[in-house]
DNA sequence: CTGAAGAGCGTGCACGGAGCACGCTTATGG
DNA sequence: CCATAAGCGTGCTCCGTGCACGCTCTTCAG
């Protein structure tokens, strides 16, 4: 019977301490030596640029929670490091759509891999396949609960 | 065999989903109708004051890895709303304790409740089983892997 | 075909959170 | 008893964020 206990646990551990991670964990060390343009601001632009491919300024605000205009700064930041480029949208010439350039895929990679590496080492200690039942739970939990309104 | 799987799918839904969990999920919906001086700014206070109980706001600060005068600031508030008090050190009286109140006692729980009702809600059409151990689960995973330098 | 209305983008402006440095009070050790 | 240090609150500054405006371009009605 659920006495509400599984909800309870997990909102104990979401309050703040998912923030404290998203800062300090995960911006600190995961963005460390990879230029100055790259920092906790402008990396939600980039990794939601890698994860949902090429989109206008407008509509990846949207997707990640933040104004086009903010987006539209960072967007420049990271253009000036050469992470990301400007490409004139084909079928609409007052809007530009943001691309990841190589350098940007390979950034994104690289942080993907520091992340994977850091959560690898401490799943290290838990039998495989409570890790794995994990990680897919973690999925499934985050794409219902977390993400209700995709486009 | 752990071909790195589980950390590689943990570190794309970490990446930014639970940041912006973090802002419009959690402290959107989780904060509302609960006075001004309650968002997501001073949640963070509130909430790493009801977990680690008492304490001064260099110390909760550096708990919850924010600057003591950050924590001060939004102590006032707290304090003005009636959520928290300060009380002298009783062993150095140059220091002050945070200390919540009934009421920030009371409100505290209400968020927590609320939270936990959303993901309950969420969970329900899970396996209970599995629901618990993936509370169980993310719990072990937050106190080992995003939680490393208490005190 | 043409002119008006609307969409998309970038930027000036203002607000607020966050960190640093300073001054004040109090504890501590010589 | 005095000097040094620790703790706290606050003025100052920086920067991320959102709103409003102007510009360009698209769209659609006449």
């Amino acid at each position: 019977m659920s006495e509400s206990t599984a909800g309870e646990r997990i909102a104990e551990d979401f309050g703040d301490i998912v923030r404290r991670e998203s800062r300090a964990v995960v911006y600190g060390e995961l963005t460390a030596g990879l230029g100055p343009a790259l920092d906790e601001a402008t990396y939600p632009v980039l990794s939601g640029l890698a994860r949902g491919g090429p989109r206008s300024a407008a509509r990846l605000g949207h997707d990640i929670g933040l104004d086009r205009s903010v987006v539209s700064r960072h967007a420049d930041r990271l253009q000036g490091a050469g992470l990301l480029r400007r490409e004139p949208d084909p079928a609409d010439r007052r809007a530009s759509l943001l691309v990841l350039t190589e350098e940007g895929e390979r950034v994104v990679a690289r942080m993907r891999a520091r992340l994977a590496e850091r959560f690898d080492a401490y799943l290290a200690h838990w039998p495989a396949a409570e890790a794995e039942a994990f990680a897919r739970a973690l999925h499934r939990f985050t794409q219902e609960a977390l993400l209700p309104r995709e486009s």
